[in-house]
DNA sequence: GCAAAAGTGTTATCACTACACCCATGG
DNA sequence: CCATGGGTGTAGTGATAACACTTTTGC
C-alpha cells in the first residue's frame, strides 16, 4: 500500500500528570527535563510513543520508566495540539493522569530524572503548556472524585477514615463534618473494617479500613455521590 | 533549531461523532469515504489536521465542511492511536464528538460526501475503529447529560417538554414519569415557557419553551441530575 | 362524544445537613 | 488527669419516586 500524500506527518509524545497525598497535601511529581529545548526546567514525565505502541502502552511504559511502578490507574485526560507548544517542531501530546500511592514510589536508583514531588498549590513554572494540562487534570480529578470512589487509588492498602477526609479536604480545598463524612463513605459499603488501629497520629488510634474489591470494581463506574456539592465543576 | 532526532512522525486526524435527534431517535450522521482505504464504506467525518491548525480548529472545519454549521456543540472526546487502526498508514484520530440540531442540517449543493442519517441503534458497519469511537461517544452523551444540561443543544430553539421528555428516552433507552420529568427539568429554572404551543402532534398542542441562555451558561457545569439513576456508566 | 396527548398534585421514603457529646489513651 | 483525636446519633429539611385523574380539541 501507498501512504497518504501531500500530509503533514507529527511527532506524538504523551505526557503524564502524575498524582500523590503524603497524608497531607495533594502532590504533583515532576521531572527536570533532560534534553533540549527547555534543558533543566520544570516539566511533567513524558515521551515519544514508538512506532510500535499502543497510546496506553506508552503512558504506561513512561510511567514505570520513572515511578517502577505498574497497574497503577491511570486514565487519559485529552490531546494537546496547539502548533506551537512545543518550539522545537510540532508534537501533539496525548496527556494522561494518574493516581499512585506515593509510599510505593521508589525513586529508582538512577535518579535519572531528577524527580521531585511538589504540592499541587505550590508546583513551579512549567514547560510548554504542561501547566495547562495540570490544571485540566485536577478539575477532572475533582469532577469524577465527586462522583466516582477514585480517592482511594492514593492511598494505601489499609487507611483510616480520617486519613481518607483528610485527603478527600486536600482535593476539594474544603473541610467536611466528620460524622456525615463517616457515615457517607461507609454507606457505599466498599469499606471493610480491620482490626488493627493506626497509633501514630492519635492516642486512641483509628481503625484501618480496606476496599472491597469486588464491590470496588462493581461499583467504580456508578454514580455514588461522594461529595454533594462539589460546587460548579467541568 | 534542529529537530528532535530519531522519532517518528506520524499522521494526526480529526474524527467527528455527530449526534442528531428527529423527534423519535438519536442519530448519527456518516459519510461514504471517498478514498482509499476503505473507499466506499461507512465513515465517521474526519480530515487531516493541517500544519497551522488547532485540534479544535481542525474538528471544527472538518464538522463546518459537511454540515455547513457553525458554532455547534463540541468536546473533545478522546485520541485512539492502536499502531494498526489505519491499515495503509500509522494515523493517530483524535475524535471530537458534536451534538446538532438536525433541523438546521442542510445538505450541502455538491452532497460531496455522500452524508445519511442513521439510528444510532441500526447504524452500519464503520471502518477501522469508528465503531468503538461511536461507542466511547454514546458512553460520554449518557454519562453526561445525566448530569449536565447538554441534550438541548439537539433540539431547535423552541421545544415541548415532551419532545425533550422522548430524547431523553430515547438517550437512555428508557421510560421515564412525565409528572416527575417535567417537574424536574422545570426546577432547573433554564426553561422559559413562550405563548405558543406546538400543534402538529396533538389536539390539546404543547406549550413550547426556550432555554434561558444567560442561566444556561451559568449552569451548564454545574452538577444537575437530570437523571437520578442513569445506571452504571462511564 | 371520544380518542389522544398535555398537564398537574400528594404522599412516603430517602438522603443530606447541621449540630454536640462521649471514648480511649499516652503523656 | 487532661489533652488529643476518634467515633457516634438525631432532628429538620429537601429531593425523589410512585401513583391517577382532569383538560383540551380535532375528528
Amino acid at each position: 500500500m501507498t501512504r497518504y500524500s501531500r500530509q503533514t506527518r507529527m511527532l506524538v509524545a504523551v505526557d503524564c500528570i502524575i498524582f500523590g497525598f503524603d497524608g497531607q497535601d495533594l502532590k504533583l511529581l515532576l521531572i527536570k527535563r533532560g534534553f533540549e529545548p527547555e534543558k533543566g526546567k520544570w516539566s511533567l514525565m513524558g515521551g515519544f510513543v514508538q512506532p510500535d505502541e499502543d497510546l496506553e502502552q506508552a503512558a504506561a511504559r513512561t510511567l514505570t520508566k520513572l515511578t517502577g511502578l505498574d497497574g497503577v490507574y491511570m486514565e487519559q485526560l485529552g490531546s494537546f495540539g496547539h502548533p506551537g507548544r512545543d518550539p522545537m517542531e510540532r508534537t501533539l501530546s496525548v496527556a494522561y493522569f494518574a493516581l499512585i500511592d506515593i509510599n510505593q514510589y521508589k525513586q529508582q536508583i538512577t535518579d535519572e530524572y531528577k524527580a521531585e514531588w511538589f504540592p499541587l498549590k505550590d508546583a513551579p513554572k512549567l514547560i510548554f503548556d504542561h501547566a495547562d494540562m495540570v490544571e485540566e487534570a485536577q478539575a477532572r480529578l475533582r469532577y469524577k472524585a465527586a462522583i466516582h470512589p477514585l480517592l482511594f487509588e492514593l492511598l494505601p492498602t489499609r487507611f483510616t477514615i480520617p486519613q481518607l477526609q483528610i485527603l478527600f479536604e486536600a482535593v476539594y480545598d474544603a473541610g467536611f463534618d466528620k460524622r456525615n463524612f463517616s457515615r457517607k463513605v461507609l454507606s457505599t459499603g466498599l469499606l471493610v473494617k480491620q482490626k488493627e488501629k493506626e497509633r501514630a497520629t492519635s492516642k486512641r488510634g483509628a481503625f484501618y479500613y480496606k476496599l472491597d474489591k469486588r464491590k470496588y470494581s462493581a461499583k467504580f463506574h456508578a454514580f455514588l455521590n461522594f461529595v454533594s456539592d462539589p460546587g460548579n465543576l467541568k
